[in-house]
RNA sequence: GGGCCCAUAGCUCAAUCGGUCAGAGCCCCCGGCUCAUAACCGGGCUGUUCCUGGUUCGAGUCCAGGUGGGCCUACCA
């Protein structure tokens, strides 16, 4: 087998990694372990994505350097993943002199083959920050619709495109300041130069899923293939262009040379030749990447590749985006959740079995369904596989296992033999099916526990050597199990290892019994799942997220023209008074009790300034009453027979002129107050929830 | 508007090249066991394989059309 390189997609230094990455990235390391478990020489390179408008406007912002915003953001990101197990070879930047001069190197080969020309592109500018401004820096209102607060290309509300020229009224997201159309020098790089190539490369058997390379034939190899717009003019973070002063290459130009930069760091560490991973027949490369990125990696980056000489990836494996529950991540319904929360919450190995459980090789969006989630893991992992340790390595504590390997009825042999299947499943991709099968021997397993009994022969006396041997079959048994779950769940093995004195580190320990060996006190390898630890994961994810709030915010502009019966011109003015509360948790949340109550009584109280006292009915006979603070903006006789909220379970508290017995609920800002009321078809009594 | 993918028990999914492939797990019900993390084992229940036509000795499986989902794009990549 020929030694192997594999990549992720570069995570982008801009933000933290969420659940969605940690897909891709555990499906590569799953992928990167089963290739080295086997023996092969494999190794898996990954980098910071660290170039762009986005990271300089951030650096701008925070008032400092980008190379210190990158490097944070690096660090915060190899936590996260050497967390979740993810096993690099090497984790690098595209911001490192190796990436560059890769990027040197290249640029001067498509040079050299006539692929560069230049051409004027006109832009919006940000006269104040100086900066050209990409479409999602810039907001306006919709050309065709009016709709107001509008990205560059195109409007949320209508859902038509249009160039950033186009939007009325159009603001730069930086600045606020106007932008203004300003032409400059951009550099090209054709890639029609191989258009038959990529046609032919992109459609060979295996080199990517089927859909894709459908994509890519219907889509853009049925016509002439543009020219890529790879520069940006200054200020921009990245590599400068070496015969280009002022003009930067853009982000995605160097992001995937920095998968070659990045194995060049890790040759020079160990001692290696980089033209044998990049420029060798004898070496394979395969990329792990997430649809929307297809484009670059199967038509640029393969050209390009060309180009300069290096060899081209013998796969470019794709999966579908993440979602939570059917529905997109969603902060403000918690399921956006981020990597370090999680970890926060939740062992690692639950998210890595749960995702190769489900993880195919198609592109297929994947749906993290919370309650599945909790009912897999407990049920197959916890219930069925590692309870088989628990439930047999007590009995052979003291005696290890029997000398030779007893009578199975064939047991091991089928599931050495169901080895390469596996092997298969996980070189495919179709972790799926591997966790199938595997599940499947861990059900063969339980029966034959089940059917042998151990408990029962350990009861009698001269059974001694049939538990020995039973609790022998069941481990070994085990043992398999757990080797091939070892690219999924390396911590298991490793602790499973450690119970049975034995090595987990090779898909092929399975086809030969381990027998004659001590084993260790049992300790629990994996705990059940909580219910509530998720839910408290999730709760943890809903925190309000300040990057929205501001929207809110945004001054009202008189919109002129069609009554717009869905625009809402709130100011932010009252939140800004009084800002959020600590977050609370449902728990909080619960220990509350309002109900919906109808006022039955109200009355000014004589002697006092602010109060009404209220008699408010929960229905039935039982009725509160309650001294509220709203004499200064109510008349009582308004009050009457309104459905209100009241906080019902509010400890009692005497009060000058009696005994208030719960809160009616109302909204001010220290000048108004708005009591609450329920919509009509609410009865007294129920609950808010 | 263009394109791609998908459609199998209540749920999540299996079913090599068209030939006992109509299955598994979960859920639910009944029974057993008590070693084990209230785990495990046995049994039972549920299907017009989205619809309509076609090819074939034979079709979830191939073809055509339709319906319903998902995704990608929208003379930017």
């Amino acid at each position: 087998m020929k030694p192997l390189l594999i990549t992720s997609a570069l995570p982008y230094a801009n933000g933290h990694i969420h659940l969605g990455h940690m897909l891709e990235y555990t499906q590569t390391d799953i992928f990167a372990r089963y290739q080295r478990m086997t023996g092969r020489r494999a190794i898996y390179i990954c980098a910071d994505d660290t170039h762009g408008t986005s990271i300089m406007i951030r650096a701008r912002k925070e008032g400092r350097s980008e190379e210190a915003v990158i490097a944070d953001m690096s660090a915060a990101h190899q936590r996260d993943f050497a967390d979740f197990m993810i096993q690099f070879d090497h984790y690098g930047s595209t911001n490192s002199a190796a990436t560059r001069e890769v990027c040197h190197e290249i640029w001067a080969s498509l040079q050299k083959n006539g692929r560069v020309a230049k051409r004027d592109v006109t832009q919006l500018f940000d006269p104040q920050a100086g900066t050209f401004l990409a479409d999602r820096f810039v907001k306006g209102t919709c050309p065709r619709c009016g709709a107001p607060d509008q990205y560059g290309d195109n409007c949320d509300k209508c859902g038509s495109t249009y160039s950033a020229t186009e939007l009325v009224d159009p603001k730069s997201t930086l600045s606020g300041a106007r932008p203004e159309l300003k032409s400059a020098e951009h550099l090209f790089v054709s890639i029609e130069p191989d258009h038959a190539f990529l046609t032919e490369w992109t459609s060979s058997e295996g080199r990517m899923p089927k859909e894709i390379a459908n994509y890519l034939a219907g889509h853009f190899l049925a016509e002439p293939l543009r020219d890529w717009d790879v520069s940006r003019p200054a200020p921009y973070f990245g590599f400068e262009i070496p015969d280009a002063p002022g003009h930067y290459w853009y982000v995605w130009f160097d992001a995937p040379i920095g998968y070659i930069g990045t194995t060049r760091e890790w040759c020079d560490k160990h001692g290696e030749r980089m033209d044998d991973w990049w420029r060798s027949d004898k070496t394979e490369i395969v990329h792990v990447i997430g649809k929307d990125i297809v484009y670059f990696h199967t038509l640029f980056w393969p050209s390009m590749l060309k180009s300069a000489g290096y060899s081209l990836p013998s796969r470019v494996q794709v999966h579908g985006f993440l979602t939570v529950n059917g529905e997109k991540m969603s902060k403000t319904k918690g399921t956006f959740v981020m990597a370090r929360t999680y970890l926060d919450h939740l062992d690692p190995s639950y998210l890595r079995y749960y995702y190769a459980s489900k993880l195919g090789a198609r592109v297929e969006d994947f749906d993290l369904n919370v309650d599945e989630f909790v009912q897999k893991v407990n049920a197959e992992l916890v219930n069925k596989i590692v309870n088989l340790a628990s439930r047999s390595s007590r009995f052979v504590a003291k005696t290890g296992l029997s000398a030779s390997y007893p009578d199975d009825g064939g047991l091991f042999e089928a599931a050495a033999k169901a080895g390469a299947e596996i092997g298969e499943a996980y070189a495919a991709f179709d972790f799926a099916r591997a966790i199938r099968i595997i599940v499947g021997l861990a059900d063969r397993a339980n029966e034959y526990v089940d059917r042998v009994a151990p408990w029962a022969l350990a009861k009698q006396a001269g059974k001694e050597q049939e538990v020995q041997n039973a609790c022998t079959v069941a481990l070994n048994l085990y043992r398999q199990i757990v080797l091939y779950l070892a690219p999924v769940l390396p911590k298991l093995a490793a602790e499973s290892g450690v119970l049975l004195n034995c090595a987990m580190d090779r898909h092929e320990l399975a086809q030969k019994p381990l027998v004659g060996t001590p084993v260790a006190p049992y300790q629990h390898l994996m705990k059940r799942m909580e219910v509530e630890a998720v839910q408290k994961m999730i709760e943890a994810s809903r925190a309000g997220d300040p990057g929205d709030a501001p929207k809110a915010a945004a001054a009202p502009e008189a919109g002129a023209g069609e009554a717009a019966p869905t625009k809402w011109e709130d100011p932010g003015d009252a939140l800004a008074k009084e800002p959020l509360a600590p977050q609370c948790s449902i728990d909080d949340f619960t220990k509350v009790d309002m109900r919906v109550a109808r006022i039955i009584a109200a009355e000014g109280v004589p002697g006092a300034k602010k109060l009404l006292k209220l008699t408010v009915s929960l229905g039935g006979d039982t009725t509160r009453q309650v001294f509220a603070g709203i004499k200064a903006y109510y008349d009582p006789k308004d009050l009457l027979g309104r459905l209100v909220i009241v906080c019902a379970n509010l400890a009692p508290r005497q009060m000058k002129f009696g005994m208030s017995e719960g809160m009616v609920l109302a909204a001010g800002d220290g000048e108004n107050v708005f009591v609450l009321s329920a919509d009509s078809g609410a009865k007294p009594g129920m609950r808010v929830h």
